[in-house]
DNA sequence: GTGAAAGCGCTAACAC
DNA sequence: GTGTTAGCGCTTTCAC
């Protein structure tokens, strides 16, 4: 059986109503005799009592859940921005519960699922969700605070944190027209639109310095390790492979990088990769992977914040949508080097 | 305002309780009149309710919330098992919340954040806790079923899922013994009594091949990518380095074969180095590294059907600590060859 | 077929 | 100082 504020009532030979005073510790406005207070403790502690956080939570309390609701699981850019997120949620006193609106579940399910959570106090949603209408619809009905991170190109609805992608791939890309290259291609890995920026912020560069993309320089596919691997096979098919390859992730970087090595392609010494992300192993791929860091910290700080400020506030009214840059660091590694030649 | 089914019952102009069989789609129990029940699904809808969890779980009615204790957020190996353990989870319609041990958390914190959660079904513990008495002590006590996994060496307490460690290293020793090494050492990550077990496997297939461990063969590191480095470093300033290097994880080989890299050890030309775990860069690193995958599925599955098992479960006899053991595979990648000359 | 009423464990008036 | 009494939103007897 679970004990309850009842059982060391009866215990303790008090109501149960004391009980729930002296568990509170009832700040000062009720004082209670140091003597039944022990009873109390004592009591409380033989049964090894435990509240319900449920029978609090009805009450109004809040349940100390943040909703954490991510787009693609098996990315490790957003394993890591979990990981962020729950540390500096924890540093609040919360406690993740990880939704998800994973690809083709019953669509049913992923909202009610993600959603029925009204038990949870706030929602952060990391990456774009415009494939899941239903989840955004719930969301945007609910009275759950909702906050965003990572929504790219999608309508903002939400008090959101991005990064500035578009100053981002330009500084990679500077960096290696820097260093000397001309013949520069780019990896757009496509999820939702997501990504749409950063390949667009290539487009706009190469507009500017050379005129255009060269025939085949811009290469789509999934982000993952196989899609950076295929994307770079089929840039060093082109009669005019690039000398330097700008990614829009570093997942399809570090495959970019992997399939120069099984390909015989030198890195950095005739071909340069630039990442997008600087995720964990960026630091530590063979060559150490030059990228753009991701200011994860702070955006993962604004973002909880925001959560936790607009869950206090009883009257919510539903906030005005806000967007916050941050912007992204150049990080020069090993595998960026002047051209070959 | 939240809707309640008080506000549907005053719209659809029924009683309360008349509400709540509609929306629950009383099974057989109780015939609600084909009107009334369109009434109040209409009114529902108008008012989008929405089911508070809360009160339904006062009433006995589970959270469908599993809680999620991991040791180490920051390892990928964990990240991609939480990952592997979520998706299994809402397979049975559970939604994982994230607990931590991690360390110096104000202890009292640690424990009640994460179990406090007795609004969670279950509680599933990924790696060792040994460092963390207070939880395990309150896990002990409390009611909700715990399972576990990679528990390593410690004493076993609840129903448990592992992989086979022992089995493993050998596996991975004799497939470098097999390609006629002779010099092999271990690199061994540190954290909880965890690894004891695949260092110890390393000492007793020495012990029984070459009668012993060479001096300095067994490298002691942190459970990081810099951990590794190190150790590979400190292996190469031996008088007798080895042609081959096994470890107790991906993380720390995937450090080794970037020190190894930046020192000019061609690997395998020169190096043969051997992971644990296969998480999701190994099959992609410079070059794919040869290791032996984690049967993480299947550990998950028994680990959550369990989970889920005893949840269900009203009774709820402590049940008995059990281990459920799983055979790692080789897998043979670019990382491993025959020695030099 | 539907309503009234009790009670899940807890907090917060309101008495005394 | 401490007990009594309402509910929080919901499910579930038990009546009618």
């Amino acid at each position: 059986m679970v004990t309850t504020m009842r059982d060391i009532a009866k215990v303790a030979g008090v109501s149960q109503s004391t009980v729930s005073r002296v568990l509170n510790d009832a700040p000062t406005s009720v004082p209670i005799a140091a003597a039944t207070r022990a009873r109390v403790m004592q009591a409380a502690e033989e049964l090894s009592y435990r509240p319900n956080p449920l029978a609090r939570g009805l009450r109004g309390a809040p349940t100390m859940l943040m909703g954490a609701v991510v787009r693609d699981f098996s990315d490790p850019f957003f394993a890591g921005a979990i990981e962020a997120l729950a540390v500096e949620a924890m540093s609040h006193g919360y406690n993740i519960v990880l939704g998800h609106a994973q690809g083709r579940l019953d669509e049913g399910i992923a909202l009610s699922t993600v959603l029925e959570t009204r038990h949870t106090d706030s929602v952060v949603l990391l990456g774009d969700m415009q494939d899941q209408p239903r989840l955004l619809d719930d969301l945007r009905r609910s009275t759950v605070p909702v906050v965003a991170m990572w929504q790219g190109s999608s309508p903002l609805e939400f008090p959101t944190a991005e990064p500035d992608d578009r100053a981002g791939i330009r500084a990679g890309l500077s960096h290696v027209v820097d260093l000397g290259h001309r013949r520069i291609a780019f990896v757009s890995a496509h999820l939702q639109g997501d990504f749409r920026q950063r390949e667009e912020a290539y487009i706009e560069f190469m507009d500017e310095h050379f005129g255009g993309v060269p025939e085949g320089y811009l290469q789509r596919c999934e982000n993952t390790l196989a899609g950076g691997e295929e994307a770079l096979r089929a840039l060093f098919e082109l009669p005019d492979p690039p000398t330097a390859v700008c990614t829009s992730t570093d997942l399809v970087a570090i495959g970019a990088l992997h399939a120069a090595h099984v390909i015989g392609t030198e890195v950095p010494g005739r071909l340069s990769v630039v990442g997008f992300d600087d995720i964990l192993i960026a630091a530590h791929t063979v060559p150490a992977l030059t990228t753009l860091r991701m200011p994860i910290a702070a955006m993962v700080r604004e973002a909880v914040g925001t959560a936790v400020t607009l869950a206090r506030d009883p009257v919510r009214p539903r906030p005005e949508p806000t967007k916050i840059v941050f912007e992204p660091t150049l990080i020069v590694r090993e595998s960026t080097g002047p051209p070959p030649g």
